[in-house]
DNA sequence: GTGAAAGCGCTAACAT
DNA sequence: ATGTTAGCGCTTTCAC
């Protein structure tokens, strides 16, 4: 592992280990010297598998212990071992929604002793794609993904197990989300209930399967029906939050709006920080609802999520596809969200 | 990978494969054998390494394409090439800290061509031991911790190059860390500036290597010189918001304080939130001035850690470890940190 | 109850 | 310029 492999006779290496550079893995031949057995009984030992002696059995663990030894995850997985691997890609952790999303479904994984590879892509679809070879070449079990949508054609062509999270990939791939157009709807209702006149919604870039898409079109359809005007601005939301709040100010100096509709939680507290100077400042509303938002942020109004479900179900869904690869699985899963935050007057 | 192996003798996938279940791996050589090569030819083609006719370059990777062949890492690692994988151990990607030191040093690690192994321990010991226990069964390169004090005699009996952020392992293993005592020093004497009377430290949990004790010696020291009365309290920094918040509030309580310096800068955004509405609320200050933090609460007087640093010295570091393992380090990298926040009155 | 040996996918001599 | 083959660490028949 440490010396290049040009000049690593043995000898070399046997130099070094001399010398105390003890760098040079542990192996199963090892443990099986020191215990005076074979290998093969190590191995039973290490997978508590077929007959060994109780006195066997003891000698071997304490020379793994004394060797402090730990099998070689690549050896196993080579053989034809599961690597009990679950990869994740999501775009980023800076959205507490994400880093929620990676705690929830890591625990939920470790609970049931699998390993989690993260990747995280920063809405590069290069690094995206460099991301989704590297869990294929590590022979992962499965995917969960919240993919960006110019990578959908090399999510297709895997033949891994994967799970989407909020996005629709292809009809083959079930996807976990919120209800965004009730959330959307749930959000325009609360606009109505408090008597907003004068709407400006700044969606998200308007990328092809953007979550937020669903939003505004909950939000627009009840706007309309209540003849209630707005304004829409797009705002790329995958920006640096002071980039954001530059062209957050412009679209908010359009005109004089009660209400400021965000596609996240994120883009809504600059809003709010932009706006709380101002004599009558609007209702702003965010999206996500993460806990961290409710933590610290509990008077917005937002649309929370049901991240720890989302991540349950997302994993439950994705174990049963590793383990019955023909299994038939709905083609979307729709968990129901909530309107928190302030409840009353803004 | 999918058959279970009981009953997964060759003609059984087969079988399976005939009926369109595509999922038992290409290799090396079902690659050679589109290609019309020997496998050390492919091989080559894999590594751009020895002589290949263009010809046979042609070929091979248009077999590898055809077929979506990913060279399978645990191999290749298996004969002794490097995994060129970093595990990173951290407690909760709750804390924006974290979540960013993450990210930065995900992105340094993404530039050298490392993958990134993150383990959360949820400041559970077990866990974190295990994690550290797979970490090595995965043969990963070098390790970047933000360790348990309860970890250490783990840590080193580990052969792997190892980096600290933050926290003293042992005199073997190289930490980077902020400046937490100058860092103190300046929450104190900016406590001074504003004529602050009776000031409330909560601190976090006393464990023996927090890095909050250091924030607190500097404070301290600065608070005594000065003659300026001071209480301490003890918050479990790592429960639950909820939690915290319950228990900040009867600090707080306790007394009338013109100023309440908190260890963490999620604690002093509970602190604010609970006496933003008196009506003297007194100067709450943070620690660690994360880029979410200095976003999205840019009034709040807090420290900052330069964590864009701190990642980038973390990664140079445990690559020249990995590189150089016989290379001597410093014990300790500390970086310098500054006050920011609302420079003015409170 | 335990050992010997084949083989997983790949790389790196060594041949040719 | 390309093929043959041994062997990485481990599991798993198959013998004993």
């Amino acid at each position: 592992m440490i010396f290049h492999s040009s000049t690593a006779l043995p000898t070399e290496a046997e130099k070094y280990l001399s010398i105390g550079v003890e760098s040079m893995s542990i192996t199963i031949k090892d443990v099986a010297a020191k215990a005076g057995v074979s290998v093969a009984t190590v191995s039973r030992v290490i997978n508590s598998k077929g007959y060994i002696s109780d006195q066997t059995n003891q000698k071997v663990k304490a020379a793994m212990i004394e060797l402090n030894y730990k099998p070689n995850i690549a050896a196993r997985t080579l053989q034809g071992k599961s690597t009990a691997t679950i990869g994740i890609i999501v775009p980023s952790l800076e959205n507490p929604l994400y880093s929620e999303l990676f705690e929830c479904i890591e625990k939920e994984l470790y609970k049931r002793h699998f390993q989690t590879l993260l990747c995280t892509s920063n809405n590069q679809i290069q690094k995206e794609k460099n991301y989704l070879s590297l869990l294929e070449a590590n022979r992962v079990e499965g995917i969960i993904s919240s993919s960006h949508s110019k990578v959908l054609e090399e999510y297709k062509e895997t033949a891994l197990p994967i799970i989407s999270f909020d996005r629709k990939i292809s009809s083959k791939i079930p996807t976990v989300r919120g209800d965004n157009y009730a959330g959307g709807k749930m959000i325009a209702l609360e606009i109505v209930k408090r008597h907003k006149k004068n709407v400006l919604i700044l969606s998200g870039s308007k990328e092809d399967l953007s979550p937020g898409n669903d939003r505004i079109k909950g939000i627009t359809q009840v706007l309309k029906e209540k003849r209630i005007s707005f304004t829409t601005a797009a705002l790329p939301f995958e920006r640096a939050p002071i980039v954001k709040k530059e062209l957050a100010k412009k679209a908010i100096n359009m005109d004089t709006f009660d209400a400021i509709i965000c596609t996240d939680d994120l883009t809504a507290l600059i809003v709010c920080d932009l706006t709380k100077k101002l004599t009558t400042p609007p209702l702003v509303t965010g999206y996500d609802g993460s806990s961290f938002i409710r933590a610290y942020h509990p008077e917005l109004v937002t649309i929370e999520q049901p991240i720890q479900e989302i991540s349950e179900l997302l994993v439950e869904l994705l174990v049963q596809k590793v383990e019955h690869p023909l299994i038939e699985l709905e083609a979307e899963y729709v968990l129901a969200v909530k309107l928190v935050g302030k409840s009353e007057f803004n």
